[in-house]
DNA sequence: TAGCTTGTTCGATGTTTGGCGAACATCGAA
DNA sequence: TTCGATGTTCGCCAAACATCGAACAAGCTA
């Protein structure tokens, strides 16, 4: 398919990162990473068409808040939680206690293991 | 000109926040604020024609991140960090500190206090 | 009252975004 | 090798966004 392109530590913008956050299926999506165990994309669970979910997928992985690996037909993601905690200290966990309380992302969720 | 609309406390959403945020210009309209006084209009010295101006305070404005006041024909504008803070508990501190470091909206500056 | 200053609002425009379905590529399995 | 599963990419579209200049509204000030 394609091998993702990952941004470096310092290429992580800002403000890339704050407009990935800023759609709710995104959020979801990213609220279910942060267990910090690495999903398949079969498990993603979110009303959009696969396409749409691909494009968001992107969208985080581009601005270097998830890293997809590929194996064989099926990609897995991870939240790089590390990554994100080093170039912007503390900022995911306000992000993620806000949505948690809010319940943004509330319609993305995971299927049963796949 | 008109009464501004400054959303209630729970009616501010991470997701406007977080969208409002993920411009340079209105992050560095944010950092400008973040000195917690409140600055008049005239002060604020960005890279954009006025109406343009107006349209990210506005932004701001209706995100809930900022108050604006009128006095006669000029606004003045303050972060509303308390309310920041009591909704999203943590949030706002790293993204400054981020834009900080990074340089996020530098192109934002004021002018001789008018 | 006339004029100046300060913001806001209104098109217009070009870009980006979110969304879809369809077509394509890739790999594993039959 | 053919099929099925899994993602990606490709148009394509409507909505939203950033931006501008021009026109407008509302207060001061002369």
């Amino acid at each position: 398919m394609k091998r993702a392109h990952h941004p470096q530590l310092d290429e992580i913008s800002l403000t890339a990162v704050m407009a990935a956050l800023s759609d709710p299926i995104r959020v979801g999506l990213v609220r279910l990473l942060a267990d910090g165990r690495e999903h398949g994309w079969g498990e993603l669970r979110a009303p959009v068409a696969k396409s749409t979910l691909s494009h968001h997928l992107k969208v985080l992985r581009d601005a270097g808040i998830t890293r997809t690996r590929q194996e064989g037909t099926r990609c897995f993601v991870v939240l790089r939680r590390d990554d994100l905690e080093t170039r912007f200290p503390g900022l995911l966990a306000p992000v993620l206690a806000a949505a948690e309380c809010d319940g943004v992302g509330r319609q993305v969720g995971l299927a049963a293991s796949a």
